[in-house]
DNA sequence: CGGCAGTTTGATGTTACTCAATTTAAGTGG
DNA sequence: CCACTTAAATTGAGTAACATCAAACTGCCG
C-alpha cells in the first residue's frame, strides 16, 4: 500500500524475503494480511490469544503492562518495522498491551509459516536472534538508567535512544524528530509523573537543549544531551 | 561432576538432550567445558568477546551493567541451571558483567555446536524461544516494578520473582530459601541505596513478614508480601 | 587483638510526588 | 469564523519518599 519499503525492518523484512521459491507478491498475500488502527486503539492485550506474528507496518505505537495500582508501564516504542516483541514469534499468549500512539497499520503473519521459514533458512533464525538480543539490550538500557538516574537523565536517555532508532530508519535534517509522544506516555516509559516530566521538558528548553513540542522534537544541544545519558 | 542433574535447566538440558546420535557422555566432553569461580570473581565482561556460550551449573551470580556513575544496575540473577542471557548463543559479545555472588561453576558450550543442535532439532528452537520469552517477560516486569513501584514493592517483588524461580528448582521447606544476597545486592537490582533497603527490610522484620539474614530468608506472612507486590 | 565487610541507626537534605488551579492547544458543531 | 468542549501542557505550594552523610555496631578472620 502507501507503505514504505522498510515496512517490515529488522527480523521482519528477513522474515519476508526468503519466500518458498514461489512467485513474489501474489503468494504472499494469503499468509499476511493489513489492519489500520486509529490512536488510542488497543492492538492486542494480555487476555487474548494472538493467532498471528504482529508486525508495526506504519506510524507509532507502544507496548505496555498495567499494574494494579492502576498505573501503567510503557515497556518500549514501537516504530514502522518492528516486531510487536520477538516472543511473540513463538507465543500466542502476551503479558502485555500494544496501544496505537498515531494511526497505524500492522501487518498479521502467519505464525506457522513464520517458524517455517525461521527453520529452513538459518539466516532468518540469525536474524531473529539480532532482533532478540536487541530487544533485550534496550530493555536492560531502560531498566539501568530507570533503577538509577535522575528525571533529567531518564529522559535524556530515552529521547536519545528513540532518536537513534528513528535515523535507523529515516534521515534527519536539522536534528528534528517527529515524535507523536505526549508527556504521559515519557512519564509512563521512565516511571516519573507528568508533571515531573513537563518541569525537565521546560528546564531542557530554557536550557537550550532541546525542544518538544507540537509532535516535533528539536534538539539544540545535542552534546548536552548525551552528557546527561549516563550510559550508551 | 557434583552437579545436579538439573544441571542446564530450562534452555540448557534440551540443548544438551538431543546430542547427535552418537554416545552419551564420553562424545559431549570434547565441546563443553567446566569452569570454576569463587565469590566476586567475573565471569565475563563487557570488553571480551566470549567465544562460547556460559551456564551457570551450580552456585549464584549475577549479571549487571556498570554506569558512568559509578553505580551499577543488576539486571538479573542467575541460578543454577541458567543461561548468561539468551544473546549469549548468538553473540560473541556481551554487554555486560557476570559475577559470581557464591562459588559457582560455569559450563562453557562450544558456539558452533549449539547452534547446530538448535537448526537441527526444532524443539530446542522452541526451548531457546521459550527461554528469550522467560528472559524478556523477567526484565518487563522487574522494570515495571521499579519504574512505578515504592521501596517496599520492589523488594517485595524482587523476593517473590527469585522465591518462584528457587522453589521450581528445589523443594523448599517452612517457606525458608536460601538467599545469598548482600544489602547492597537488593539495592543495585531494584534501584535504591543499601541504607534504605536496610530499613525497610527492618520494617519487613518488624511487620512479622519475613526475615533476611545470615543468608537464609524466612518468610512468615507470604500473603502480606504477595499483596505488597504490585503485579503477579 | 586489630582490621575488614556488612549491617544498623540517626540526622539532614533533596528529588520527585500530590493536589489543585490556570493556561494553551485542538477539535466540533453551528 | 466563532462559541463551546475537551485534552494536553504549565505553574505553584505543600509533602512524602528516598538519598546522603556520618557514625556506631556486628560478626568474622587472620
Amino acid at each position: 500500500m502507501t507503505c514504505p519499503r522498510r515496512e517490515l525492518e529488522f527480523c521482519g523484512a528477513i522474515l519476508r524475503q526468503p519466500a518458498a521459491a514461489s512467485s513474489t507478491h501474489a503468494a504472499l498475500d494469503d499468509w499476511q494480511h493489513r489492519r489500520t488502527l486509529r490512536p488510542g486503539e488497543v492492538a492486542v492485550a494480555p487476555d487474548q490469544t494472538c493467532p498471528s506474528v504482529l508486525v508495526l507496518c506504519s506510524g507509532w505505537a507502544f507496548r505496555f503492562v498495567q499494574l494494579q495500582s492502576g498505573r501503567r508501564q510503557i515497556l518500549n516504542f514501537l516504530l514502522a518495522g518492528d516486531l510487536f516483541s520477538c516472543n511473540m514469534v513463538f507465543q500466542e499468549r502476551c503479558n502485555y498491551y500494544v496501544k496505537a500512539l498515531t494511526d497505524i497499520q500492522i501487518t498479521e503473519l502467519q505464525r506457522s509459516e513464520v517458524i517455517r521459514r525461521i527453520a529452513d533458512d538459518p539466516s532468518n533464525l540469525t536474524a531473529l536472534a539480532k532482533c532478540c538480543a536487541t530487544e533485550a539490550a534496550t530493555a536492560d538500557g531502560l531498566l539501568a538508567v530507570v533503577a538509577q538516574g535522575s528525571a533529567e537523565q531518564r529522559i535524556a536517555y530515552l529521547f536519545l535512544h528513540l532518536m537513534q532508532r528513528i535515523e535507523s530508519r529515516s534521515v534527519i535534517r536539522d536534528q528534528r524528530y517527529q515524535f507523536p509522544l505526549r508527556q504521559q506516555h515519557i512519564a509512563d516509559a521512565v516511571g516519573l509523573t507528568v508533571v515531573h516530566v513537563n518541569r525537565v521538558l521546560s528546564l531542557f528548553r530554557k536550557g537550550g537543549i532541546l525542544d518538544l513540542s507540537h509532535g516535533v522534537l528539536q534538539v539544540f544541544n545535542l552534546p548536552e544531551l548525551k552528557r546527561l545519558a549516563p550510559l550508551k
